[in-house]
DNA sequence: TGTCAACTGTCAGCGCCTGACATTAGCCTC
DNA sequence: GAGGCTAATGTCAGGCGCTGACAGTTGACA
């Protein structure tokens, strides 16, 4: 990728960059996002404020440079998942991966802890929590395309690719919410949530969580209805999914259209 | 709740902070949210720009105005709801209610084709876009404590409410793009949108979107089988899953991916 | 009517960000 | 190695969002 002499010139921009990346999240960490100016970062680094500006697109942009490799990371670990894993699957098993290998990816940029830190002054930031959401909205999309293409269809036309990545990373925000703010900010006690959270999107989706007779609906849940968190083989378990594999198809067979009420 | 005599006063005041939603509503929908100043929407109004920060804590507090309205709306809907409910059926039909009955609360400050314009602006303008998410987030915080309190569970320790309305959210985010982006921008066609789209919840999370066979894996349902399940039965699972996925998608009309791996 | 409190306008200023222009410094050719 | 080309940087001016401070105005109430 990176020529072999990439000349001074190109070196010492690197080394602007980074240095300005630096500078910056150790200021926003240390101080808190907004009360640091822009030109004390560019002090700091002995450049001028115009200067900042010809790097970063703006103050967030700066705030939010490591976060895009880990995303980008995250979405190649997706696409190299073997393609014949089950969409939810493939993506479990990519963002463990990635929780594995970010270190390696990170540390290039700037120290993991330092990001850590950034993560967690992001999520408690309201002006960064918001542009971080918005950057999660549109990862989002990216997903639900790599999704529907792993799968063969049409993500314009079937909307389960959204709706099943939106569901995932609905809980993967929860994860990583809880995780910013608790105590325990290892990367170890991230992976681990994250499985146990994964692990409950089920259950939580099943109509019944009190034992309540005959109260789930093929609506919400028909795939999970047999979920109450009693015993259950494994050749039950399939059983339902197989009857919910009808209900799918049926689904998929009737695209919506928004122009049903023409007025 | 409204004294009965405001007082001429309080009367202005109102008079005044509507002029200025309204006014800003409309400027920002007619020629965008960037492109139109707060001395734009005070001169509109005729009134010092001062006196706008007097009213709406920014710009971006007069595009959410009305959201706000709609917001609570929702969450009374939810708090009305049928103790007996599942959590999952609750937030539907509180959702669905709140569309049917929205337009009152939304006419008293603006006509609701402006409303649903500042809507369809919000998802297409990216610094509202991060707000309205940031706005939804806490929304869901709100709604997953409504749904403990309503299952009689505590919200802290028990991870499910807030899961449920994790996804439930996301796929009411899906829908909302959907919808305002889509050329039916009447109430009816988000309605229809929004129920068929919860329809699918339940089929988009089982793993088997293509008549591949045992489907359900640890991944989306793992708590179907009760026990906390040891990674060696996992496996068993996995492998089972593998070949049976194997026969039935050689049987089936299987979609044949394009890439397998491209690196 | 006069006092008090609330509302409003004006002014000054900070911080983010951008365009325009001048200056510096790496690169390349002769 | 000198000189020209071009990219990187600095400087300046200015718009916009937003805030504090102070003064003027207007409803409320005795």
């Amino acid at each position: 990728m990176t020529a072999p002499h990439p000349g001074l010139r190109e070196r010492k921009k690197q080394r602007t960059r980074e240095a300005l990346l630096r500078a910056a999240l150790e200021l926003f960490v240390s101080q808190g996002y907004e009360q640091t100016t822009v030109d004390e970062i560019a002090e700091a680094v002995d450049v001028s404020q115009r200067t900042f500006f010809r790097y970063f697109a703006g103050k967030e942009d700066a705030a939010f440079a490591v976060q895009a490799m880990t995303e980008s990371h995250f979405v190649r670990a997706l696409r190299a998942r073997p393609a014949d894993e089950p969409p939810l699957e493939a993506l479990r098993r990519a963002v463990l991966e990635s929780w594995d290998t970010i270190g390696d990816a990170v540390e290039q940029a700037v120290p993991v802890e330092l990001h850590v830190r950034t993560y967690q002054l992001i999520e408690s930031t309201p002006a960064l929590l918001a542009v971080h959401l918005r950057r999660s909205a549109h990862l989002e999309e990216e997903l639900a395309r790599v999704v529907a293409d792993r799968e063969g269809l049409d993500v314009a036309s079937d909307p389960r690719p959204r709706i099943a990545v939106a569901a995932f990373c609905g809980v993967m925000r929860v994860t990583g919410r809880l995780w910013g703010t608790g105590g325990d900010s290892s990367i170890a006690s991230l992976r681990t949530l994250t499985e146990s959270y994964l692990d409950h999107v089920g259950p939580a989706l099943a109509a019944n969580w009190q034992g309540r007779a005959g109260a789930a609906r093929e609506t919400t849940a028909p795939a999970l209805k047999a979920a109450p968190p009693t015993r259950d083989t494994a050749a039950t378990t399939r059983d339902t999914t197989a009857s919910a594999r009808h209900t799918a198809a049926s689904g998929a067979a009737a695209p919506q259209r928004r122009d049903s009420h023409p007025h």
